[in-house]
RNA sequence: GCCGCCUUGGCGGAAUUGGCAGACGCACGCGACUCAAAAUCGCGCGGUUUAUCCAUGCCGGUUCAAGUCCGGCAGGCGGCACCA
């Protein structure tokens, strides 16, 4: 048969939607497999080779467990609010509502040309009213919960794009959007306590089957940490008290080591007692300084120390009753523990540095180091520590120092996280607006579910504005209302929620796309979740993968969900790199166009490309070569048709042919799709040399290729007379009796090195294989002029002689 | 600095539980077909010799046997990062 995939694509394409092959069933009585890909933010710039290798795995899983007799959903969206749509609306003067959907309808198009079997009578869109109706519905039970808060504090914020970031997306203190520096302002801003579930978050962890490398990042970006908190007080030198200091230390047992403390720039305590600081100007100048910073340069001067010691007030070491300074020092931040802490120089190589600059006593507590050279981070015995002297043991002078501080009324036990509350709202216009109204009266109040969606006005303008205001403040028709509870003027709450809000429940969408009464029926839940696999990008860890769980742990807690966890198994993708090994980039001009191969090559070479060109968790290079080899295999599958005219099976290609159906089946199950295709080249290979096969090969081998090459593999069964579709027909089955070789050809070794092979029947002894080697001249020389002491006999892999 | 991962031919990579290292593909070389080229097909392809050694980043260990396990070192990738 020729292939002529132009031709062939989009023919199957119609037939597969005709049928409707790939619609899931609710309530079906077969197995249920949820397989999901992360939807793609629908860009003008069309797909990427990235989205392809991202949607082929599950694909490929997918439509393999149609085959296998599951009732598969394998879902399809658009993750459609946000900047970029927003930006370039800006700058063309377009509504981005009509950008965004010129761009999805494009991104559906190249999907089609692909031949990805989507369910596509489930399609959603975030920026859509119906969806982001249940967004707002969702934020607020949260709000209805206490998990919404609005404070003023230290934000992340992006000055190029005008608009206050999540810690998650400030990573490295670059701006996720435009990369630029972020800075530090102090902002009112929304926050969901996403800290309040930090550990069922990292709990959960235990229940679902993520890769170790994703489990990882996300521990280490909750970052828990138990310690102590120690109040210390604080006195201007009179004999009563002015207030208590509380710090956070993960080493209360080195209290006896402090030798003067340290507050963040921004730590309130300043402002109260300013009148007692006679260095006030000093101070707030230092103060000021560091707010100029931007993040990257408070966190980058790791060294050099800078602060101030502020004069006119101490404090109170609460276990010794020493009066120790105060200083304020950027090293220390606002947003961890209490923003201050106790320095230990002698045993941290931060306060360490900062005595050293500043001339403060070094007072060594645990012994083993040369507190005279750098800070002694190890463990050791308590010294110069009175109660704990002695001890040698870093738990059991935690736990003493921690029982005495309780006794005292000194300090408690306490649990620190590094994540943070979720910064909620942007100050921008394509987004779900946040359904909150303000009322002089009564204070925040949540818009009535009836009044939901909360739709999006239009305006004339999408710029933000300088004072940090979003455009839907500008419109006084949405602005002003009245407040749902007493039923006086109001105002409306005007930002709108962050990128991840929409995506951080979607796959619940999925299950019942088109309810309007609810966001998913709970009897159409219970039969889909949870997702059994959801494969996407490693950038999402600590972003989309956290917020998501985050929100579905939340409406579990809540009964509106029936699973604990939302995703069964997590994968991810290697990164497909540029032809010349370097990231791709517009600028770099080494971006590969995956149409410009549908176009060249066919949408089935493309697809199984991307699976064989490396293990698929690995980054690898893009290869116009490697293309074309693939495209090879496929001139080859379709040239089968050819040679498919034995009658009788030969019973040594029948054994190949078994092998080859365990191998793809088990393979495609471990995400091994390289040595999938790589197994299917080798039974070609095998085909080839034997001239001719029969009709039933050819059969069960285009079933085995249909995952990775759909199109061809369907023009084949109908060429060759199969009934219907070939997406439709059963996935073959193996016989094990028949994976097995009769005879196997064995290694033997003599002291380990190989020295020749023999043939033996698969049920040999040890005795049949001793027998056979010493009739071998090439194994027999090695045993001339010497004893065999010991033999080894693994039953169909080795034989291993040691003589002497 | 801390945490995690990786290192195999000219290249991408295979080797699932410790059992014959280099499957499969690319590139390359030779040959067939062709007036010629492309395409296609066939053969070869870690190094070294001519049957012997050396080879999975480097050094050491465990084992009859190590790419695989253990210890140390080097290089690379990813994540976090003045986190108290």
């Amino acid at each position: 048969m020729k292939y002529n995939f132009k031709k062939i694509e989009p023919k199957w394409q119609t037939k597969w939607n005709e049928a409707q092959a790939f619609k899931a069933v609710d309530f079906d009585k077969r197995p249920k497999w949820y397989g999901l890909v992360e939807f793609p933010y629908p860009s003008g710039a069309g797909m990427h080779v990235g989205h392809i290798k991202a949607y082929s795995s599950v694909e490929v899983l997918a439509r393999k467990r149609r085959m296998q007799g599951y009732n598969v959903l394998f879902p399809m969206g658009f993750d459609s609010f946000g900047l970029p749509a927003e930006n370039y609306a800006i700058k063309t003067n377009t509504h981005p509502h009509l950008i965004t959907e010129k761009n999805i309808e494009h991104f559906k198009d190249q999907m089609r040309q692909v031949g990805f079997s989507f369910d596509w009578s489930r399609e959603i869109a975030t920026s859509h009213a119906d969806y982001y109706k249940w967004t707002q519905w969702i934020f607020l039970q949260l709000f209805d919960k206490g998990l919404v808060f609005r404070a003023k504090t230290l934000v992340n914020y992006c000055p190029h794009c005008k608009v206050v970031l999540s810690n998650e997306d400030s990573q490295g203190g670059k701006c996720d959007i435009c990369h630029s520096d972020v800075v530090q302002l102090p902002k009112d801003v929304w926050y969901l306590r996403i800290t309040q579930y930090a550990d069922k978050l990292l709990n959960g962890l235990s229940d679902v089957d993520y890769p170790e490398s994703i489990k990882q990042q996300q521990v280490s970006w909750i970052g828990r940490s138990t310690g102590a908190f120690v109040n210390f007080e604080l006195t201007d030198g009179s004999a009563e008290a002015l207030d208590k200091l509380e710090i956070y230390t993960t080493r209360c047992d080195t209290l006896y080591g402090v030798t003067f403390m340290v507050v963040a720039p921004e730590h309130p305590a300043l402002d109260k007692y300013k009148d007692k600081i006679t260095n006030w100007d000093e101070v707030l100048k230092y103060r000021e300084d560091a707010a100029k910073k931007t993040e990257f340069q408070r966190t980058q001067l790791v060294k050099d120390k800078t602060g101030v010691k502020i004069e006119g007030l101490k404090a109170t070491n609460p276990i010794t009753g020493k009066q120790i300074p105060i200083f304020i020092a950027d090293y220390v931040m606002m947003g961890y523990g209490t923003g201050a802490i106790m320095a230990v120089p002698a045993h941290d190589q931060r306060d360490y540095d900062f005595a050293k600059t500043f001339g403060v006593d070094i007072v060594e507590v645990i012994k083993g180091g040369d507190i005279s050279k750098e800070a002694y981070t190890g463990d050791g015995e308590m010294v110069n520590s009175d109660i704990l002297n002695g001890l040698t043991n870093k738990k059991d002078s935690i736990a003493k120092m921690l029982t005495v501080l309780e006794e005292r009324g000194i300090g408690h036990k306490g649990v620190q996280y590094k994540m943070k509350d979720w910064a909620f709202n942007r100050q921008r216009y394509w987004g779900e607006p946040i359904p909150l109204v303000h009322c002089p009266k009564c204070g925040t109040v949540g818009v009535p579910v009836e009044e939901l969606p909360l739709t999006l006005p239009d305006v004339e303008n999408f710029e933000p504005g300088t004072d940090g205001q979003s455009p839907l403040a500008k419109i006084d028709s949405f602005v002003n209302c009245t407040c749902p509870k007493c039923g006086g003027a109001a105002k409306r709450e005007t930002d709108t929620m962050p990128q991840w809000a929409g995506s951080s429940w979607y796959f619940l969408r999925f299950c019942d796309a088109n309810n309007d009464a609810a966001f998913a029926d709970q009897d159409k839940l219970k039969y889909w979740m949870p997702v059994d696999h959801y494969n996407g990008g490693m950038e999402h860890v600590t972003r989309h993968l956290l917020y998501s769980r985050f929100w579905h742990q939340f409406l579990y807690d809540n009964k509106f969900v029936p699973t604990p966890e939302p995703y069964a198994k997590r994968t991810y993708q290697g990164l497909i790199l540029g032809p010349d090994g370097e990231k791709m980039s517009k600028s770099k001009g080494n971006v590969i166009d995956p149409l410009n191969i549908v176009d060249l090559y066919g949408a089935d070479t493309l697809r199984a490309y991307v699976l064989f060109m490396s293990d698929y968790t690995a980054a690898a290079p893009w290869s116009d070569e490697g293309v074309r080899g693939v495209k090879r295999f496929l001139d080859r599958v379709a040239g089968l048709t050819d040679i498919a005219t034995l009658e009788k099976e030969d019973p040594q290609l029948e054994s190949k042919l078994h092998k080859t159906i365990k191998k793809v089946t088990d393979d495609i199950e471990r995400m091994k799709f390289n040595t999938a295709i790589a197994a299917l080249m080798t039974l070609i290979n095998d085909f080839t040399k034997a001239g001719a096969i029969t009709k039933e090969d050819l059969v069960v081998f285009i079933k085995l290729l249909h995952p990775f090459a759909p199109h061809l593999t369907e023009e084949i069964y109908e060429e060759i007379g199969g009934e219907g579709l070939l997406t439709l027909a059963k996935w073959p089955e193996y016989d094990e009796e028949k994976t097995k070789d009769a005879v196997i050809n064995m290694g033997v070794q003599v002291n380990g090195k190989v020295r020749g092979n023999v043939d033996l029947p698969a049920e040999a002894t040890q005795d049949d294989a001793v027998e056979a080697a010493k009739a071998n001249p090439a194994i027999n020389k090695f045993f001339e002029g010497k004893n065999i002491v010991k033999v080894i006999f693994v039953k169909g892999k080795i034989l291993n002689f040691v003589v002497k």
